[in-house]
DNA sequence: TAGATTGTTAATCGATTAACAATC
DNA sequence: TAGATTGTTAATCGATTAACAATC
């Protein structure tokens, strides 16, 4: 069926951290780059980074390196940061502030329009700039120019009903930070983001680390 | 050289939403699960989650499925989550609350034993039941006895300077929420998480979606 | 020129998918 | 028994790595 072929990519994962790094080079007035001095801070191989930049169809330059002002524009058009992305966030408690605050995203074109949450004590009072609006009103107050992607920081509890809401407005693009995976209609896509992954990769990394060279002498 | 293999493995970030299901399948009491079940809640093939499973040890019945309360232990060991570990948590700003009040992480066995920030004015509250400390005393707190994992969760600008103090207190393990790459000796292990990594993979979505069918009429 | 760096082609490796056997 | 589900072996696919060519 039109299931969406769900690439994992990695590299698509590494290419904010490109960005990022181009992005401090540029504002520290650099403006070439090798994917070698890349790959030294990322602290990956050399041809990870030269595969992950070819395929933004960049040409660099033998002997010098990449542009970094092409790079950088070159990245974004690959991820599809080139244009503001509207969004809404549904959630205002720790998680949600924190991405409210992220400084990257905005930078990236995500446009968070509207914040709310079901929190009596939360709701009418300022974050960051935006005024927290009760969940109650997602309704009234997005039918008439739903955003393009919904940031979802609500409890595992409410996840599930907030993102029906969500796609009753015809949003079709969810980032899920709830423990729990969604039920969605087949048009919608959901990128959920599992922090427990990451402390799972950490541990198997630990656990590895513990097994092997038990006396320290072998390297 | 002794680099470890990076296992970038997809498996092992699938593991904690298995977990994190059956957690909830016992407490509603549930005894079995197949693994198409599985795979219909991730919204998956269910032969991922039959070679992810396979990959724990476990043996299954046919025509029954898997143990829940076995299979919750399988995973747990896989991922090496049967024992506390011990951490700090660096940073105590909207991330570092969030991290802080994630209640999988406590029942996954992560301890976050002491909370540290800069910042005077949260210095000496508390924070969801930890005192802050000042982050200028890190050293003489945590050196006589010092935790298995460092969490980083502050800016960009002191993520090198804070993880440098904890590798001087012997800490070998890192997990790193600022958006920058550290530098750290060979026998440091970093786990970075790049939330724009999932923004990005989102877009490139959204991209996808947007150039294909602009007819909405092929399937 | 020599060396640094990109570009390209081929090989390897690991994860996913397919096909089918086993069995409760 | 028939059907559901696990188990296993093989095929495919994509990402990583290796080797070397090109060239500024």
């Amino acid at each position: 069926m039109g299931r969406l072929k769900i690439l994992n990519s990695p590299t698509i994962r590494r290419m904010p951290s490109y960005l990022h790094k181009l992005l401090r080079m540029r504002f520290e007035g650099r403006t070439h780059v090798s994917s070698l001095e890349l790959a030294e801070y990322m602290n990956i191989e050399w041809i990870v980074v030269r595969r992950d930049i070819a395929l933004t169809g960049i040409k660099g330059q033998r002997r010098v390196g990449y542009e970094i002002n092409e790079l950088i524009e070159y990245i974004r058009d690959y991820i599809g940061w080139t244009n503001p992305m509207t969004a809404t966030l549904i959630g205002a408690g720790a998680l949600g502030t924190a991405i409210l605050g992220y400084d990257d995203f905005a930078r990236y074109g995500l446009q968070i329009e509207s914040v709310f949450d079901c929190d009596s004590n939360k709701i009418g009072r300022e974050l960051r700039g935006h005024e927290i609006y009760d969940v109650a009103t997602i309704r009234t107050r997005l039918k008439a120019n739903p955003p393009k992607i919904g940031i979802l920081c609500v409890s595992n509890s409410t996840a599930q009903l907030v993102a029906d809401q969500l796609i009753a407005l015809g949003i079709k693009f969810i980032w899920n930070f709830a423990s729990i995976c969604l039920k969605v209609p087949d048009d919608v896509i959901v990128q959920r983001e599992v922090l427990a992954g990451g402390l799972a990769m950490l541990c198997v990394k630990i656990k590895s680390r513990e097994s092997e060279t038990p006396l320290g002498l072998e390297e």
